[in-house]
DNA sequence: CGTCTTTTGTTATCCGACGCACAGACGCGG
DNA sequence: CCGCGTCTGTGCGTCGGATAACAAAAGACG
């Protein structure tokens, strides 16, 4: 199925977890999964929401966001390539609290919540990685909440910053410094205030809506250790699928 | 099975996950669940540890714990009798970062990682459940995330305090201020300080190593809206279970 | 009862981030 | 190329909580 959007058409085999499908089931769900866009600031779901998809995104960056009553908010995990969208159909709950919004823009491919259940219950690969995801996105969250009590802003952004091109597989990401104050749920002066210091020691260019790499290890350095925490359980848990179409 | 400890015996039904499976899958576990002591302190899992049992606590508070390379910590979710610990065995990880430590002692039945495996796979009730409290367990460290971020030091204690005698359905808990402090990932001298404060205005009782709430409706006033938040998604996903035994 | 350890309370200082009020700078549309 | 809206940079007062150094009180134990 052709790619509505200007890009090169994708396959769903980009997604890692439909990637590391054995073949037979791959090529079974392969007619159900459908191509989607990902335009920014798309909300996929809020708060509650019946959900009746599970996305699958093969670029681009899904956040899912805690709101507050005063209106402020916070991101508590980064989703992109590697995983998916809509984990309480399987797990049972239809909806779950938290926005699910695309933090930069891209596409995925989607299966109706019925074949989705469906697939899960055949205890198959699907199952497996489903779990295997669903336990990195608790260690994700996890890891957010011990950062977001002892690491200073700096020590964030840049965890935040190696996250987003992580998922964006780039070293440039379109991005205002204001929708950044949102998802760290802290004031956007200060985030300008550490994005002037980082791009005065070197390590990163920012232009209006747009902030790029320079030095990707003096980033790492500088971040705190919960970037790489994160990061390894999730290399741990979800090895890179060995064949892409 | 007697329990070891002085307390009086428990059954398993008195963990909600178990007391809401059906009479059935409830007899076939109950010659493999294993009665066992959760004295203070104990360390169930460290960040890592491949993990033999899955824990049903029927009394006392287990704390997931994540710690930093500097010594400091946080606390990103309780378990009570409502939940269970272990939940890699079945997720698939067969280990996860964090530590599982015995907050407040009680005693918990105990399932063996081959059985919880086989009787997950049947794609029963228990495998149901445990995915939906999985899925709670979710919302609870992504709440503590942002709640970490943006409410203040007493809004946490407040909210901690109220978890905490909910999981333990008495008024009174036996901690230590510095215990807590190191669960909320502050300073000793912060909670000395909140405490007073809650203590002054009538919320709460402080004593040597226990603090009793005096006011449960104006400590929920005071404490953020995460303890609400949280304690809804629990309601919704696990109904108190009908029978007790 | 007196010593010792553990737990809690008090005070002063310091620092990061908030909160506000701007000023400047870029880029788009006319 | 001009105007205006969006985005970014700067400065300063304020505040909560970290940090440190100590004092006091409550049990534990001989």
């Amino acid at each position: 199925m052709p790619n509505k959007s200007s890009a090169p058409p994708q396959s769903p085999s980009e997604n890692f977890i439909l990637a590391t499908l054995p073949e037979m089931d791959f090529t079974r769900l392969l007619p159900d999964l459908e191509s989607i866009d990902m335009p920014l600031g798309w909300v996929i779901s809020e708060s509650g929401d019946h959900i009746n998809y599970v996305y699958f995104p093969v670029s681009g960056i899904v956040s899912l966001i805690y709101d507050l009553e005063d209106g402020s908010s916070s991101e508590v995990a980064l989703i992109g390539n590697e995983g998916m969208v809509g984990i309480s159909i399987f797990m049972g709950g239809d909806s779950m609290p938290g926005t699910m919004k695309v933090q930069s823009e891209g596409s995925a491919f989607r299966l109706n919540r019925k074949i989705m259940k469906r697939e899960f219950a055949l205890n198959g690969k699907l199952q497996h990685l489903a779990l295997l995801y669903t336990q990195a996105l608790i260690c994700q969250t996890s890891q957010t909440a011990i950062c977001n009590q002892h690491h200073s802003l700096e020590q964030q952004l840049c965890r935040w910053i190696l996250m987003s091109i992580d998922r964006l597989h780039e070293k440039r990401m379109d991005i205002t410094q204001e929708l950044i104050a949102t998802l760290l749920g802290v004031w956007r002066e200060s985030i300008s205030h550490a994005t002037n210091k980082l791009e005065s020691d070197g390590l990163i260019a920012c232009a209006r809506g747009s902030i790029t790499v320079l030095n990707r290890s003096k980033l790492e350095a500088r971040a705190c250790e919960c970037y790489r925490a994160v990061k390894d359980e999730y290399d741990r848990l979800l090895p890179q699928p060995k064949h892409s179409k």
